[in-house]
DNA sequence: AGCAATGTATTGCCATCCGATACAGTTGCA
DNA sequence: TGCAACTGTATCGGATGGCAATACATTGCT
């Protein structure tokens, strides 16, 4: 995972405003992304690239501020609690989620599947919010999950509001892994449901990130016409045809992301 | 809102170790708890303390690493995605929430009603997981919502495995502000609810977050015996008397928390 | 026993962060 | 219309506070 390296100690880049303690701290806390567990002050430096010392500084600082905190073991350190005030502070503070929330519910209400808000980054489409169905049978997606926008319904939504050389773009640069047999990882194949979504203004996904679902997407498109996120509804490919899920859920997706616009 | 001040260019408070820095770029995210829109530099310096200055150059550089976006308006910033990201890693990494995932939702599953995880954190319970209800009518929980530990049920339960004179000191520094007409607000009254949960194994409160809610909750117990976390079942009193509700669901709740703690 | 990990603590050098100040562009009230 | 107050942005010399190296006490593995 190539990430940015705020290691060095040279000249700054050429940014006088630009603080180099807070960087290398903040990757401190990108440190955990892809971690299996706490991580130890050394791997903490390996990772980040920054010395032993100003691992364990940065570190110690965290920890007087209460994001980190030693493993249950005393071996290594964990992210911890408030965090989840920032996720807290970030989702409530965020326009589209603070308008999408109660129109999802009442989403939820009348089809009684699973409706998930994911917002638009790029490579990635990020869950923000996931209300279960009732007889959701999968682990429980956790908030910040995020899939590639080539294998859902809701990145091929967001990628048909895209100018065809962004899409090209995005799609160039896709890993493209496919996550399970269905996949479509060839990028024509992509093209063509970006190209139908297009046209029927939502995309459905059969199979592409759990076998046995089908997914509905529909984009949202912020104030400039650019797409910011997009919602999925999901079923169970035992309890429906797919194309009468369809038929069935379609227009009731696209009323909701109308009342998110127009809200 | 008191809140330690980082803004002091001083002495580092005996502290070698310490990153000022950084601890004042935290205060910068910190500084969005309780805001209610995005916020200006100006904004950001007068709630830190720090100088504009200072705000300038930490809101800066959180631009560069994405955690920080000008708000739609170009007036003021708001807290952006990569945000999610730490809380992804938070939760999934989190020993605890990772063992209760899976138990929650086949818990869900048995009970139909809603089925949340809160961590106990001093004075709050932070919600970690809500997994709503078919019927769920309210306001959908973000992730990182906190309520006050005194006033809900899985508080009530966190508190019957605390020793007397921490939950004395709890209750001490409580603010009680009722958020119901029924939330209780007497210390006698929660001690009473508190001593009987330690008897039941399990708490019930009455309408104490949300008129017309029932909710039951079970303590969960880190390694060394504190409780760390709670879940709670929440159903309607217009579908629930209150002591068939306990009967009916306090089993599975107790078991569900066997089976997190032996996970 | 010995080695390689843990996390912790101290120190002196100098790079980097610091705050004051100035500027350009909008909003909004008079 | 024009002033006043607010946006976000940019520059600069001085010294504070972050920097890496190094040493230490424990723990766990062979």
């Amino acid at each position: 995972m190539p990430r940015k390296n705020y290691a060095s100690n040279g000249l700054q880049a050429e940014d006088a405003l630009f603080v180099q303690s807070l960087a290398r701290g903040m990757s401190v806390l990108e440190a955990f992304r892809g971690a299996d567990g706490a991580l130890s002050l050394a791997q903490i430096a390996a990772r980040t690239g920054l010395t032993r010392s100003a691992a364990q500084r940065l570190v110690h600082t965290f920890r007087k501020l209460g994001y980190l905190t030693p493993a249950e073991d005393g071996r290594g350190f964990r992210l911890d609690l408030p965090i989840l005030d920032l996720t807290h502070d970030y989702l409530r503070l965020n326009p589209l989620v603070r308008r999408a929330n109660p129109i999802l519910l009442e989403l939820r209400r009348n089809v009684r599947e699973r409706v998930d808000l994911s917002l638009f980054d790029g490579q990635r489409m990020v869950y923000a919010a996931r209300l279960q169905s009732k007889r959701e049978t999968f682990f429980a997606t956790l908030v910040g999950n995020c899939v590639p926008t080539t294998c859902t319904s809701g990145g091929w939504a967001v990628m048909s509001m895209l100018p065809s050389d962004e899409v090209d773009a995005l799609l160039a640069k896709a890993e493209l892994r496919p996550l399970t047999p269905r996949t479509l990882t060839d990028p024509h194949a992509i093209r063509a449901q970006i190209e139908m979504c297009r046209q029927a203004g939502h995309a459905l996904a059969l199979e592409q990130i759990l076998m046995g679902e089908v997914a509905l997407g529909v984009a949202i498109p912020g104030a400039d016409g650019r797409p910011v996120a997009a919602i999925h509804i999901a079923g169970s490919l035992s309890e429906w045809d797919p194309e009468e899920f369809r038929r069935s859920v379609a227009p009731l997706a696209a009323e909701a992301v109308r009342s998110i616009i127009s809200g």
